[in-house]
DNA sequence: CTGAATCCACCCAGATACTG
DNA sequence: CAGTATCTGGGTGGATTCAG
């Protein structure tokens, strides 16, 4: 029904590149990760993720909101409120997300292993 | 018989961060993808992800090599032969990784129309 | 062919301070 | 509370050159 087979992220000018780049980089793939859990604020994303700033953590989800991933919701009330929560869309690529990260992480001990004779065999001096 | 859910990648200093960012980085992971579809020499694979430097595609393979996601074969004849395969932990988060970057080429079309209607709303002067 | 090494420009990301 | 603005240092990534 659909033209099917159309994007390619192998392409280098395919439009879905930056895309993947908001979902699977650095702070946007634990925003995405965090709200799988359920809508939260600003700062309890702050929060739960860990290590990002107030500007890197807004820029990510600046860049998910415009590709549609995230919903933006504000109270207009004072203290300021605002709501992140993920779109239908956002949520079938947080869950793949969280599928690859959950095993990534099983997968911890063995990495570390192959870490560490990885750095023995290549040590210097 | 394992000590389970120990490794949290949302914890600012947990060792499966860096390792996540080899997997999901912007060559990474199409590199990983590219793989997935079988061994690959250096070369084939720098034709396959477009845009990519030899630099970063070294410095990229060398990261999933050393996380033991990557296999690297050297055959020492002239020329210089070497060729890259998955392990069997990196076939798994190739396939996983292909699967999120599948449904995301496949939304496409409706991410689109979000960025032009985000732009057009937050459109300047 | 497959990299390593060097140089360098650029951008990103952190810190800080300020606004709504 | 939820951002934006500005500044700046350091890291990233590209081009080029050299080596195994």
């Amino acid at each position: 029904m659909d033209s099917d087979v159309d994007y390619d992220v192998f392409g280098a000018a395919c439009p879905s590149r930056p895309v993947l780049e908001d979902v699977t980089g650095r702070w946007g793939s634990l925003a995405m990760g965090a709200l799988a859990d359920g809508p939260m604020r600003f700062n309890e994303l702050r929060r739960r993720v860990e290590g990002v700033s107030q500007k890197m953590l807004a820029q990510s989800l600046q860049a998910l909101e415009r590709d549609g991933l995230v919903n933006r919701q504000v109270q207009s009330t004072f203290p300021l409120k605002v709501e992140y929560s993920l779109t239908p869309t956002g949520e079938v690529l947080a869950a793949k997300l969280l599928d690859l990260i959950g095993y990534l992480t099983g997968s911890m001990p063995s990495i570390l292993d192959a870490q560490q004779s990885y750095d023995q065999a290549h040590a210097k001096t």
